[in-house]
DNA sequence: TCTGGGGTCCTAGGACCC
DNA sequence: TCTGGGGTCCTAGGACCC
């Protein structure tokens, strides 16, 4: 099929305004809006430093530790390096403010944003706990479109009292990016005639998909700017990417038909957890894994999900990562089950080095029932809010998942 | 950058079916 | 017993994102 072909019936719909919403340092403004003698300081937040120390990461420094060379997944050991502590040094200005992660707090906090994004836009795509996409076509015109997107901004910041940048553009993927081009407390417009002027001299890297090793790849190639990637053969980089490739010339132009739509159900749920350098002791590595299924069952249970393949994940060093999965014949609540497959599975690691280890499940469904009133996966329109319960006739069924697999695959018979 | 935790999507090969 | 092509499911790994 010739490349340039459209679909007959699927206009590419470049009229749409399109804004993304991107918190900045989110979890540093929630603790500086917990604590405002934090405001204007360097903070970082790390996890799983407090309680055995120097082994956590950095989930989010604050701006003005990113001064200090301080950068997200940065081991904390290497960030105390760049900046000690404000507690052992309080009269020193050269020091951060170190908070673990609050995740409760950070989720009551974008819980507020989302209340007033949702007010502001007809459909939304909420992609984390500080992001989200906003279909605005309906609310605004592109002549004012730069007052509506300060209006979002300003919301947030006075009646939640966190920053934010946001980008507007006529599609998710140039959005996204023009968030990011002016952060933090951004604001940039990219209007349609203006997309690939705008994209053109930016690097690879900065399209969302384009990673080191695709940027790497296409550097070999000559291609270092959305620019060169517009200008190269869609042919040559399907050739070398497949279907990703013809994404990426696309996303280089400009173009990005995917309309702005809630998130749908989870398709898989994990819990993993890292040794404190790496583990020979295999006792060791089942005893975290028996506790980690647990929690991944748990976790499973408490969203209403039945799964049905259970998978290990086990990172040896230097940093060999390395998933094991087992499908069952049908889908399953049973958390000893999972402990079961995930042990028996581990088994082939026994006597190796282990430096992480994780459990997963898969391949979800759910039954519908118990949906309505847990917090709803999708955060579509609120209008939208009822349809989507598909009340099928099954009802009593699978109120006690049963522990024998076959029945529940009977009982749970996906189309 | 000696690497935390939770996800998504894509690819490739093998099994199996028609 | 030589053999074609399509489709789907499963597992494992990789890249990427926040």
């Amino acid at each position: 099929m010739p490349r340039g072909a459209t679909l007959p019936g699927a206009p590419t719909r470049e009229d749409r305004i399109v804004l993304h919403v991107d918190m900045d340092a989110f979890y540093a403004s929630c603790e500086s809006l917990r604590e405002p003698k934090l405001r204007g300081d360097p903070v970082i937040v790390g996890m799983g430093y407090e309680a055995g120390d120097g082994t956590g990461a950095v989930a989010t420094a604050s701006y003005e530790a990113r001064e200090y060379g301080v950068e997200s997944a940065m081991g904390i050991s290497t960030a105390l390096d760049r900046v000690p502590r404000r507690s052992e040094h309080p009269d020193d200005p050269d020091t951060a403010w170190y908070r673990p992660v609050d995740m409760d707090f950070y989720e009551e906090v974008s819980e507020e944003i989302r209340s007033i994004l949702a007010e502001l836009s007809d459909t939304r795509r909420v992609v984390s706990i500080d992001e989200a996409y906003l279909d605005v076509t309906e609310r605004t015109a592109w002549p004012v479109a730069e007052g509506f997107a300060r209006h979002v901004k300003q919301r947030i910041d006075r009646e939640v009292g966190v920053p934010a940048s946001v980008g507007v553009a006529p599609n998710m993927s140039t959005a996204k990016i023009a968030s990011d081009h002016d952060k933090p407390d951004g604001l940039v417009v990219v209007p349609p005639g203006e997309v690939a002027a705008f994209l053109a001299p930016l690097p690879v890297g900065d399209i969302h998909g384009i990673g080191p090793v695709t940027a790497d790849a296409l550097s070999d190639m000559g291609i270092d700017t959305a620019g060169d990637l517009a200008e190269a053969d869609p042919a040559a980089l399907r050739d070398r990417f497949g279907d990703r490739g013809e994404e990426f010339y696309r996303r280089a132009l400009g173009e990005d038909p995917r309309p702005v739509e809630p998130r749908g159900k989870p398709k898989s749920l994990s819990r993993e957890s890292a040794f404190d350098g790496a583990v020979d002791d295999f006792d060791q590595v089942t005893e975290r894994a028996t506790g980690l299924a647990s929690a991944v069952a748990q976790r499973a249970r408490r969203r209403s999900a039945l799964y049905r393949t259970i998978g290990i994940k086990v990172v040896t060093p230097p940093y060999d990562v390395n998933t094991r999965a087992r499908s069952l014949s049908g889908p399953v609540d049973d958390p000893e089950l999972v402990e079961d497959v995930a042990l028996d599975l581990l088994a082939e690691f026994d006597g190796a080095s282990v430096r992480k280890v994780g459990v997963r499940v898969a391949n979800l469904s759910f039954s519908e029932r118990d949906q309505a009133d847990l917090q709803s996966w999708d955060d579509g329109g609120g209008e939208l809010g009822e349809g989507s319960g598909n009340e099928n006739g099954n009802g009593g069924m699978g109120d006690r998942p049963d522990r024998h697999i076959d029945d529940q695959a009977r009982l749970f018979d996906y189309e």
